[in-house]
DNA sequence: TGTTAGCACTCGTATAACGAGAGTGCTAAT
DNA sequence: ATTAGCACTCTCGTTATACGAGTGCTAACA
């Protein structure tokens, strides 16, 4: 149980074991491993080694006298020494690039998804998308019209690029020029700051005795969250469900699919918490919080939009190549940075 | 093979079939069905008649000498004319009600949502709902804002209460008043038209030579469906897959929910098809044009929202309560319907 | 001390045989 | 037309068996 490192020779039966696990989803025997290592050794001095890496708690038997399979910690171990530069093959690349400039010009969710379905087409695995967090997000402007005697339209736009409009109820009518004062000083007071900051703001403005145009903006901010689905809109979207059931680690028993499915706030925690600015974050079985996932893995990279982050990620079963999917997530969050970095200022490359 | 009624015996005996099997999900045996039916007969009449209904095609033997199970047609043969007055228990209606109420003034996308989830509850099945085709939306206003030289903030709202917005790209600066302007003259044209008649009208307009504000139209017709999400917008809302995979049926081979999830577009255009504007469509089984979905069973209501319709159904094994679903997905169109209509006209029932 | 060949042992899987039980289909009696 | 009785069929669970893959161990070796 030392935290010592391993030797090369240890290391490089950890690795055979681990590709061959990932391939044939089978345990590996340890002539396997002689095969597969290049190492120019006995399947007895295997056995030697793979027990020591057993008493390591890096792998494991299904049962005695079968082969090895790798533990949690032996893909923690590969994942974070083991596996070498991320790789993504070239194919992909271009082919994900390509994809991507065809999606210029389009709303958010609608990018999400079909990036969502990228990546699950390119991983074979389940692929998750999430919105970025819209509280965070920067308010360009607001803009308040009259519909009729009791109704306004009300539309934002966020820095991200992000926009939000809702209809709202007003008890006492509204002229356009009421509506323009009442816009100009709305944008005075929000423009320039995040969602969630802009209604605390309101609230107060709102709440004081001589407020302007309070028969028009008390409804406005009472109605703020349900409005512009502000709190809970970290939107989420699924692709791949089909390769998930393919796997066979979940072809008998495909619960966890349902749970995943189900319970999208479950999986938002899950995405948000641990993922770095920057990096690509990989979670494997055991070390997910919620019980109902462990057995899967999750690995997950996020992307700016303006100053808020979104998140893409792959989960599948802990058995998924981690090397190829840490490529294609880190590559796509990249991709993703410049398309919405570049935003609206066409092809800027 | 006749087309001719059943006899009151036999429809008792088929309802029996379905009945106990719909509980059991095994195969009911002829004596099975002489407790449950009531009637005063020995099991062998019962066998009697079970070959005759065999024969019809309404039940079939999975294997000879087991019991029978309803054949896609004696379910057909059920929610036609035997399955009597839909039924849904009161503590269920009171529940949707409550449910809804809390919903209001809350977007079309949550309320869908939430929605989706209360059927997939009370049903336990995968429920489905459908955002209403904004194509056919009648337009009640548009907005154009300037947001600086070259972008523009767009937003619309529909008689629906949907409302849609986006950032565009305008070569040319427009100040303010210009912008103005050019919205007067947009709503003169578009406003009481349909989302999809109203992009046909306004690609002729602006494709005029002395057309005014061009600059400023111009982009936003070609921007217009990629910024409005306005094609494909139809957008599904998913709800209970874990409860698909409870189903026996598909708990070892669950590779029909993958295929369920992962096609948008088929399953969009299933729920579209059949469901006539105000009833309750029941398709079983074989009788979906899609392959993949045979063994699996739609019950789809709709819901009227302005001018447009949306959807919401349940998707589970043929072997489903259809009496109490049907009742569930009839009580609920109705909900909406008086929901929507009674729009944010507050609590109007 | 590390490595390896050889071999006995373990354990899962596949296959067949078997019995029990459920349910039908048929026949003959009512 | 209905039904009691009975033989027949088919599934399912259990047990026995053989097979094979793979290990763990021991002893020999460099």
């Amino acid at each position: 149980m030392t935290r010592a490192d391993l030797t090369e020779r240890e290391e490089k039966i950890l690795t055979a074991v681990i590709r061959d696990y990932v391939e044939t989803a089978r345990p590996v025997s340890s002539s396997a491993v002689v095969k597969r290592s290049g190492l120019d050794v006995s399947s007895a001095t295997v056995r030697n080694v793979m027990r020591a890496l057993e008493e390591r708690g890096l792998i494991r038997q299904p049962h005695t006298s079968a082969g090895r399979i790798p533990a949690d910690e032996g893909y923690r171990y590969y994942v974070d020494r083991l596996m070498g530069p991320v790789l993504l093959p070239e194919r992909d690349r271009t082919r994900l690039t390509a994809e991507l400039t065809v999606l210029r010009g389009h709303d958010l969710a609608t990018v999400l998804t079909e990036v969502s379905r990228m990546v699950s087409d390119v991983a074979h695995q389940l692929a998750v998308g999430l919105e970025p967090a819209v509280e965070s997000s920067v308010i360009e402007r607001m803009e308040v019209v009259p519909l009729d005697a009791t109704r306004c339209l009300a539309a934002v736009s966020m820095r991200s690029g992000q926009t939000r409009s809702a209809v709202f109820e007003c008890a006492s009518p509204a002229d356009r020029q009421t509506a323009q004062a009442a816009t100009a000083l709305l944008n005075d007071w929000v423009a320039g700051l995040a969602v969630g900051d802009a209604e605390k703001i309101l609230a107060t403005k709102v709440g004081e005795k001589d407020c302007p145009f309070a028969s028009l903006l008390c409804p406005l901010v009472e109605q703020w969250p349900a409005l512009f689905h502000f709190h809970d809109s970290e939107r989420v979207h699924y692709e791949g469900a089909r390769y998930m059931l393919r796997h066979p680690e979940f072809s008998d028993d495909a619960s966890i699919l349902g749970e995943i499915l189900d319970s999208e706030e479950a999986l938002a925690d899950l995405v948000r918490g641990p993922a770095d600015p920057q990096d690509v974050a990989v979670t494997i079985g055991g070390e997910n919080r919620r019980k109902k996932m462990r057995g899967v893995s999750l690995i997950v990279g996020s992307y700016r939009v303006g100053a808020t982050v979104g998140r893409i990620g792959v989960i599948g079963p802990t058995r998924m190549r981690y090397r190829r999917l840490v490529g294609l997530v880190g590559h796509l969050s990249g991709l993703l940075d410049d398309f919405f970095s570049s935003d609206g200022t066409e092809e800027r490359r």
